[in-house]
DNA sequence: GTATGATTGAAACATACGTTTGACTTACAA
DNA sequence: TTGTAAGTCAAACGTATGTTTCAATCATAC
């Protein structure tokens, strides 16, 4: 039992991790549900920390391989370069599909995603942010050539709304209220039609709907939704 | 300084939480900087999961309350109904003019409510969401009206979307790599265009674009984006 | 078989945590 | 002025945390 321990240890605390957040997660939780001793985290991977990175490496790092892969194989196959909606699933295709292949649970690793932002120390985020500069980049001068008229960082931030849909999707637990109750399949197929209609609107003809757009302060209305 | 303490705990507790996480934001870093008394977050509210629940409080109730004072007063004023914009406009812009009213640092508050779902204990979580299920369930009833050729669960599942959409767009942080780098008016704006027309997102022509999606489990993908 | 390096084991370490306690101070009504 | 409740304070409590230590065990090459 080589590498056993190591692996054991990466599923485990990776599943705990998306289930309890990371700072609400032990290593005696982990060590005692993997069956190891405590010492083994700190002797396999050197800290608490580091074992975060090392689970974020091994699911992060194959997803954006294949989103750049995907985007290679359409813009070489297809003559006059692939469609919108060819780019936006090439985008979230490969972090949705990960998560079905690798077995029912899988699904709450994207928890793990969301919580990058607000739990791990600044350092190791921006290390993860790096890496999904070069997709986020790539993708993004993709989709500048399909919708030639819109404005560049509109672009940029269309690309955003569209990560933020796909990681709220894949975070639907049982709890939401929302169902998921679809076949994936289907699921992936909606979000691709929602984000790809998003990424091409055009402002609505005339003033874009001022009226309804509540300027006024009447309300003292507060910060957060539910 | 009779209330004083009290609300000096939620304005600075507030701010921690969503900048570092629940978890990892101590009583004592709460207290220290707010300048009152350790015992004084269990004297004023009980216990530290009991102060969340009033900082949430807070901030969530006033925005759903005018989520659904805004979509009343649209379907009373207009003759034959909001239009899709209107009724989008009504859900996202509570929250994001909150952010803003409040002053500079408050855009941080909505990180808390993306710590909602991972963070809390799932009782308080539920309490939550039921709160939000009848903002959601008005909405997407309404917008249901405004989009009758769509199937009911996916008009749901596309408002969970631009749930998504709209949580992580105030999650951006300066470290994120992403140029918020827009007037807030703009960008709430530029939300409104995109989740309305994905709201309104039609099925492409023909075979959706089955070719492109990566069915094949060549390379053994894995969860996570980045 | 024995030596060697990698791995595991039980235990302890130092620290940080949420919470409680009980005395002290303040504010205000009788 | 006195009495009473609310609020504040420093200190301690018990526990859980990440990490370290060092002996025991294992696999493997000699």
């Amino acid at each position: 039992m080589a590498g056993d321990t190591r692996e054991r240890i990466l599923d485990v605390a990776e599943r705990l991790f998306a289930a309890a957040g990371f700072a609400s997660t032990s290593l005696r939780d982990i060590t005692a549900e993997a069956g190891v001793n405590l010492a083994a985290v700190n002797y396999h991977f050197g800290s608490k920390e580091a074992l975060l990175v090392a689970i974020l490496e091994r699911r992060i790092r194959p997803v954006n391989d294949r989103r750049l892969a995907l985007l290679d194989e359409l813009e070489s196959r297809t003559g006059g370069g692939p469609t919108l909606e060819q780019i936006v699933a090439a985008f979230v295709s490969p972090p949705f599909q990960s998560a079905l292949i690798e077995g029912s649970r899988r699904r709450e690793i994207l928890k793990l995603v969301g919580q990058l932002h607000s739990q791990v120390n600044p350092e190791v985020r921006r290390l993860f942010i790096q890496q999904f500069d070069e997709v986020r980049i790539r993708f993004t001068a993709s989709l500048q050539r399909v919708l030639p008229d819109i404005d560049p960082e509109e672009v940029a931030r269309r690309v955003m709304y569209t990560v933020g849909a796909m990681i709220y999707m894949m975070s639907w637990g049982e709890e939401s209220g929302h169902p998921p109750s679809q076949a994936p399949e289907s699921l992936l197929q909606s979000l691709i039609e929602f984000a790809s209609a998003g990424m091409a609107a055009t402002a609505p003809a005339g003033i874009p709907a001022p009226e309804t757009l509540p300027t006024d302060a009447s309300i003292a209305a507060h910060g957060g939704h539910a």
